[in-house]
DNA sequence: GGCTTAACGCAAAGATTTTGCGTTAAGACA
DNA sequence: TGTCTTAACGCAAAATCTTTGCGTTAAGCC
């Protein structure tokens, strides 16, 4: 009789995941991602090609699935002692890593995924980050404030200048878009 | 001796352009994108595949040129007779079209190009449309607006809810934020 | 320990991408 | 118009990547 839960998380599945984790990053350390290959990472990761293509089925999808990771964030939003502080400071954190090289490159992963599947993920990583300092303004008695109107006011156009214009968000217009989301002041 | 300007733009060239054009443009109507391949292309415009890799590079590096291509708007925004009609039009026509499959599809297109280097003009050709609607309404005698903001406060939401969100931006939220970008009125 | 089977390795087959070389024709100039 | 130069193309072989079939390993469950 099959039994249910038949998907193998750990072991030798585990094992061959964090290697081929480890090669992708190693080999986009070392440049080169435009001749990066999948069998480049198999060779690094001491795997057959074939495996690879058959858990990710694409060198896009191994990446996409690479930069999601990495995009976790590692520590909860900085704590300024008030709402207005605590998202100037993730928004410039957030706008400066995604704007460094690897972040731009992480980005374009999570887009390049076969269908795009893995960037809803990927907005909902930063959405959950703006939820904890809206409850966290709350938790002092703050007014807090919409997550979806953030995603449209500053993560939206932090975003799409990374993708789509030469230079990054300026620190003045970053200021100028807080006040539209909280009042000025 | 070498003369200047040795670059060919017409005749063979531009036929085998715009044969290979609408060969991609005929394949992505037929669908089965994940499917497509250089060498379907070539077959279809009667080319050899090295010929497209010759002077396209790579099969992303074709789909963004022709994604750019239709991009390219035929018609001046339409014109409301007043600024805020102008931009409400504008906005809900750009939300439509790219949030149609084939729109999806070419912004997605335009990302993927090798070094993200097609994703500039996609923006430049947007801020030409804004700056049409803001010269228009100068104009009238109207106040007119900034094209950089309504860059971060129009387009950056409609675009970053197309290529992240699940749902594209309901037609309300437009409204609020032309009343940020404009004031309310 | 034994059973089931998901996941892997290997290698052959198939498809794509690259590359060298001869040929065609676009653009410049007389 | 004719000639010259050379960018761009076609063809085909070579290199590389991707898929697929089949035997083997080992994870998960009793």
């Amino acid at each position: 009789m099959t039994t249910r839960e038949m998907i193998r998380c750990g072991g030798r599945s585990a094992r061959i995941q964090s290697a081929v984790h480890a090669a992708v990053a190693a080999l986009l350390r070392e440049g080169d991602r435009a001749g990066l290959t999948l069998p480049m990472v198999a060779a690094r990761a001491g795997v057959t090609p074939s495996t690879l293509y058959r858990r990710w089925g694409d060198l896009p999808a191994l990446l996409a699935d690479v930069a999601l990771q990495r995009m976790r964030p590692q520590e909860p939003p900085l704590d300024t002692g008030a709402l207005r502080g605590d998202l100037r400071a993730w928004a410039e954190q957030y706008r400066e890593e995604m704007g460094s090289e690897p972040g731009q490159a992480m980005i374009r992963d999570v887009l390049l995924a076969p269908g795009g599947q893995q960037a809803q993920p990927c907005a909902a990583l930063v959405a959950a980050q703006l939820a904890v300092i809206d409850a966290r303004a709350r938790g002092r008695g703050e007014a807090g404030f919409d997550v979806a109107a953030a995603m449209d006011l500053l993560v939206a156009p932090i975003v799409y200048r990374l993708l789509f214009a030469e230079a990054p968000l300026p620190a003045g217009r970053l200021e100028s878009l807080l006040d539209r989301l909280l009042g000025p002041g």
